[in-house]
This record gives C-alpha cells, structure tokens and sequence, in this order.
DNA sequence: ATCATCATGTAACCAGTTACATGATTAC
DNA sequence: GTAATCATGTAACTGGTTACATGATGAT
C-alpha cells in the first residue's frame, strides 16, 4: 500500500508523468522507500483505472508524447483514507544481518571487509543526507515550511546512518 | 535469497522440524526478518527439491508426524557461496516514513498520535532487546562465544530502535 | 468445554525485481 | 559516433501476505 500512498502523495503536491514522478520520488522518498520505473508505470495504470487519477497525453514537439497524471477529488479522498489507517512498524530486512546471523561458517576477515564495505556505502549515505539537510536549512523559512515534513524524514535517515556506522565501527573492530 | 540463507543457516546449526525451525527463527532472526509458516514450509519444500536439504520423516506417538530437514554436503556448499556474495544495504521501508513524508495532509493531532504509538511499541522492542543481551551476557564464555553473531546483530537492533525512539520524541515534540 | 500447542499444507493474491524492447533528441 | 536523457511499456519471475483447512493432545 505504501507505493500507492507515495504515488498519491507526489501528485497531491504536484502532477506529472511517469518520469517525472519517478525522477522527484528517486530525490525524495526514494531514500527511504524503492522503487522501478515499471513498477511506478504499473501503479499509475491500476490507479488510473481506479479512478482516483485523471490522465491527460501530452505531445511535444521535440520530446516523446508524455501523459500527465493529476490527482482528483476521489484520488484526494483515498489519499486522506490511506493517511488514517494506522502503520505499523517493519523490521530492518537487511540482508547483511542475515548473512552475519549466520556467518559463523565464514572467516572473520571476509565479515570484516563486508562490514567495512557497508560502512563506507552508509557514510556516502550519511554525507548525502547531511548535505541535503543543510541545504533545506539554508532555504528562506517560506520554502522551509514546505519541506517541513521530507525533512523530518530526513532527520530518522541521518540517526539510522550514524546507527549502521557506528555499529559497523564497533563490530568491524571486534570481528 | 534472504530467507534461504536464513534458513540454510539454522540447519546449519541444528536440523530441525519447519515448525521447530520456525520457533528458532522467531526468537532469533525473526527480530529483523518475517517470515510465516506458509513460507518456510515453501521453502524447505524448494531447498529439498534442489537437493540441498535431507529430510526425513519421523512418526510420533502422541504428536502428528514431522518431517525433519538437515542440511548435507550440497547445501552446506550452497551456504557457503552464499555467505560469499556480497550483500548490499536496503532501504528503511517503513510505512510510516512514507507517512509523515505525505502527511501534509494530515493534521498535526494526528501525526503526532501515530507517531507516539510508533514510539510506545518502539519502547518495547528496546526493552526487550536489552533484556536479550543482558541474558546472553550473563552466560559462561564458552556459550556467549555461540551466540556470537547473533549478539552483533542484536546489538544493531538496539542502536536502531534507540534512534527510532530518540526521532519519535524529537518530532513528536515538533509537530 | 475451551484454548493453546504441535504439525503441515493449498490457493489466491499482491508487491517487487529483472530482462527485454523501442526510438527520438541532445550534448560531448 | 557514442552516450545520456526523455518517455513508455510488456512479460516472466520471485518473494511475501492473507485466507482457508485439518486434526490430535494437553492444560485450565
């Protein structure tokens, strides 16, 4: 439910095709939640079909014919129903802690260099997120105010980052 | 491939039922990865069809029969090529991140209660996690040096679910 | 009596990944 | 000429969830 929700929430901000959907998801949500440009597509037929969105081909002259989906008043409407429901939490589902779980049968050297691996992956991560965080910072507090819920987002990504790597500091020590 | 590696590695340990290996993975994997009965059952069903697991079926008197997988030689290979691929990280994927990140729509009264009951059941997971690692503590060197890796990963655990708490009241503040 | 535990499964469905496919335009 | 960007899709498959199903034993 939560690509549907995603999909909902991008065009209640804004419309736009596909690729354009798919392009502000990849420098928003897509931090957090994933997605592919199929599965993106295929959402935005099923809801389409549903109803809840309006589809409108646009042809361009020197770019391919685009269709340009927009929120309507029912698509608005399951929108506010999805943010009722309650959420529940999910588990980390990272396969790195499945593979040290069971990693007893490997040597410590290859879970070392796999753990160093993955510390320097969330470091990139974590500078990313930091420079993000102070480029919203910098904006005028009216730009501000609009980003204030991605940011506060943004903020649990940058404690989870400085979790993994201080976990992978810790432990790529003691392997 | 998550789960097989899971479940390649609790044969790996011990052999076991799909209802026993079940109860291991719920007190031990189970805190990071979900699975149900169906899928397990699924998968062991797949693992011995690709000759991976042996499985041996056992009469009970006064309980129905079970069948007992072990891991062989095959599958004991087939764990160690995969421990050998690298593992890469994964999104957060929480639905409620998707949540706030649309959640403009959203009254703050709102947003904020779900995000106190993320932090109730966040408080939990906390508490016991810490009481986990406590027992294992507790135990003689020669145990704690089994449950090794899985400490590791529980010690990840608790540093994420201490950031979740720490986010929860920090924008539970804000909001 | 009623409920939890032991023990295993089928079936339908939804969500997500990977591979394959097309074709123009623009920048280097 | 080569690669990136714009723009959209189909198809096969894997992984995960939910619903339905059975039936004995042991504890309260």
């Amino acid at each position: 439910m939560s690509l549907k929700l995603a999909v909902l929430g991008l065009l209640d901000v804004e419309p736009g095709s596909g690729y354009a959907l798919l392009q502000r998801f990849r420098t928003s949500l897509g931090f957090f939640w994933q997605t592919t440009h199929q599965q993106l597509y295929k959402e935005l037929h099923g809801l389409h079909e549903e109803g809840l969105v309006d589809c409108e081909t646009v042809s361009q002259e020197t770019r391919p014919d685009k269709k340009v989906y927009s929120l309507n008043a029912r698509g608005a409407a399951e929108l506010d129903a999805l943010l009722t429901k309650a959420a529940t939490p999910t588990k980390i589902r990272d396969p790195l802690l499945v593979k040290i779980f069971c990693g007893r049968r490997l040597g410590s050297d290859a879970l070392r260099a796999e753990v160093e691996s993955h510390r320097r992956k969330h470091e990139q991560t974590l500078a990313l997120y930091r420079m993000l965080h102070e480029q919203i910072g910098k904006r005028p507090a009216a730009v501000r105010q609009r980003y204030h819920h991605p940011e506060l987002t943004l903020r649990l990504g940058i404690r989870f980052e400085e979790a993994w790597l201080a976990w992978c500091e810790e432990i790529g020590a003691e392997l």
